[in-house]
DNA sequence: CTTGTGACCCTAA
DNA sequence: ATTAGGGCCACAA
């Protein structure tokens, strides 16, 4: 059979992925977040890297501060630039500042 | 096609 | 809290 996938999907199977995802984050509002996790699963799929891979390349007009680990923190190195954000929007934060984390439970936005 | 990389996730010690 | 290992998906070369 021939490798070739359908002409109704092919070509831009993978770009939608990109264009979903910033969809999904845009989405988001102001004192909100979603982990990468969600926003896979939001978009039917269970990689949560492949998100991050496109919010490293595409995500720099996008809220990426309103993505954010499971483990509530910012992505690496983004942590003081994320919370002031966090701040300008009241986001809810737990623990003293040196290691906040965003407060999931209260802030996670469910699509 | 294969391989390497990444703003990840989960479990274990 | 920290480190280590395995797994997952999509992209670039």
């Amino acid at each position: 059979m021939n490798h070739e996938p359908d002409p109704a999907r092919a070509g831009h199977a993978r770009a939608d992925f990109v264009e979903h995802v910033l969809e999904v984050v845009a989405a988001i509002p102001p004192g909100r977040v979603m982990t990468y996790g969600d926003v896979a699963a939001a978009l039917g799929s269970a990689g949560a890297r492949a998100v991050g891979q496109v919010m490293a390349r595409y995500g720099s007009d996008a809220p990426w501060w309103r993505v954010i680990r499971a483990g509530g923190l910012p992505p690496r190195g983004l942590e003081d630039r994320a919370l002031v954000h966090y701040r300008s929007e009241r986001t809810p934060l737990r623990g003293p500042r040196a290691t906040y984390r965003v407060d999931l439970a209260k802030a996670r936005h469910q699509p």
